[in-house]
DNA sequence: TTGAAAGCGCTAACAG
DNA sequence: CTGTTAGCGCTTTCAA
């Protein structure tokens, strides 16, 4: 640590107000306000010499002031786990992009478990002046959800759905049915299924409809899945290790393996190159999601489009805003699979 | 696109101030303020009968009015590149944790360019409610950082120096000297340098110094670096990649590269694979940074640890807003060279 | 521990 | 395009 340059005399005037501003500019306080609510609709000359009075006063808003109507703060909350998937900047990036557009800031809560999401929501500091809510990949619990309906808070579900709220999913079902499709036309059999292990369900969790999709569509062309080569755990790399040094281990180990997360496709991996597996020879992988990492692994995966997810989410929102009395929307995105070097 | 459920008669009440609250639980407007302010001021009979008030209208703050001394808002907001690295979300959680601590809020801002950030700090909307500003790996350029000045507005720089203002950096010249060591132990010689084509230099960019302290300790040990070894281009696999095929191909090519980052690091290894080189075997590898991704992928990297700069960045500012005359600091977090299988 | 009343920074008619 | 003025939601004395 090393020490740079001090505040020579505290210049940190913390206190002035439109008043002192319309005094500097010698205009009233009406123009001052106005120019910050609406520039456009002041004199260019009277613009410049209250910018300059700003400038010169470092002045700063005091909040949302005055007026009943002006409910909109220009604001909404992202709530993400405080793990964040490494998906989670890519779908980020999607929604600024939109909330830029509408001059929207975006906040970002953490939460570790569902009973947290609800502890935020009871919170008054997290009701203070938040126009909308993107919730992702958490679930929401009864009580959770009772409390965002009677807030009246406009809500987008990313990656989880609710009836009561609108949501932005990839279409999990067909997912899965495009792994077994994809293992079935490469002949890549008996193939298995890492998936994560359930928490209580307030809902459906896209791992088990993506297994459902998988198991649906490999019955139908008279394949079964046998229960060995199933296992659950965590959605992370180090869980993917663990369970893929012990689907492949086995004798009758299986052919193939469609992983929920690319997370988790990218532990089986490194576990099957850790056995001495050849990948695709020996063992096929397939991930989900399509994260970056994917693309510089090489890894074989089902993509679901996560700018476009993020993207959609906030314009969701915003619209909603907007237009409160819309209908709620459930938007599928469509998914692919992507054959790289692990199929 | 599927209909799910109508709101019935738009209980979106939006519209419920103190006053109605102060109604319902049969209080004065004052209790009720002061429940919200500070909660044990208020007896707990009282208090419940409020808090149930509060349920019931869905009672949502308007905000910061009254009074001029609030003048935290419990709010302090990240800058950063709209094309985030993937160490963001590494960092971002590092600062979550102390923030949530301090009961603060986090918005998120991103970036074009060093352009942009200037009119992000000229725009009023900005300088609206917020405590302070962490900027990531973003230059500050002359007028952005008077602005900054005269505004009052702590501000902690990560990734980036600037003589005003506090920040957090990895010791990026010893990251460097570091690399050549390693190089120089392993007898992989000769050996070059991938970095960042620089922009406008406003202040000393990470790239560059790292260069220095591989080039110094280098010469230390009496080895040059040959000019036809080094590349600069983008902090992205794509360019990193581009940049491998070239320095690669060459009947001279190096026996070791030092990447000024991960990304491009990841790049390189794909140019070498492609081009049948075994690595360490043929050239050796090695990163800057220590994303995750580096660990999956096998990737011997410098580390500088992500998720403790960043709460050290959130500690930085928060300290610095209560007390605004405490002095600057510029912070060195150590590094340390991970061997993986690229070297 | 509570409430009446004064005052804060700000916005929104409305008149010019 | 601008200023006067009423009034908003809220905090803070100050007295009880």
């Amino acid at each position: 640590m090393k020490e740079l340059s001090e505040n020579s005399i505290t210049p940190v005037v913390q206190g002035s107000t439109i008043y002192d501003v319309a005094e500097v500019a010698a205009v009233s306080i009406t123009t001052v306000s106005r120019f910050l609510n609406s520039p456009e609709k002041v004199n260019a000359q009277t613009s410049r010499k209250i910018r300059e009075a700003i400038d010169k006063l470092s002045y700063i808003p005091h909040g949302n002031t005055g007026s009943k109507s002006k409910r909109q703060v220009g604001r909404i909350g992202v709530i993400t786990p405080f793990f964040p998937a490494p998906s989670f900047v890519q779908r980020l990036q999607g929604m600024t992009a939109v909330l830029r557009q509408h001059h929207c800031e975006l906040v970002i809560y953490t939460v570790d478990s569902p009973e947290q999401l609800d502890e935020y929501l009871h919170s008054i500091p997290f009701a203070k002046r938040l126009d909308g809510v993107i919730i992702m990949s958490m679930q929401i619990d009864p009580a959770a959800s009772s409390r965002l309906d009677r807030a009246g808070l406009p809500v987008v579900l990313v990656e989880q759905s609710h009836p009561s709220f609108s949501g932005v999913e990839c279409d999990n079902r067909l997912g899965g049915a495009l792994a077994a499709r994809h293992f079935l036309d490469k002949g890549y059999l008996p193939c298995g299924f890492v998936g994560e292990a359930l928490v209580p369900p307030y809902s459906l969790r896209p791992s088990e409809v993506r297994w459902q999709g998988y198991e649906e569509a490999l019955k139908q062309a008279g394949v079964l899945v046998a229960p060995q080569h199933v296992a659950l755990g965590e959605t992370t790399v180090d869980s993917g290790y663990a369970l893929g040094r012990k689907l492949l281990d086995r004798a009758d180990r299986p052919r193939a393996l469609f992983a929920m997360s690319d997370l988790q496709a990218i532990g089986l991996l490194k576990a099957a190159r850790e056995l001495g597996l050849a990948v695709p020879g020996d063992v096929a992988l397939l991930g989900f999601d399509d994260i970056e990492a994917a693309g510089w692994l090489g890894l074989s995966t089902v993509s679901q489009n996560l700018a476009e997810s993020g993207r959609l989410a906030a314009e969701l929102l915003m619209s909603r805003i907007r237009e409160p009395q819309r209908p709620q929307q459930l938007i599928h995105l469509k998914v692919e699979v992507i054959p790289r070097s692990t199929t």
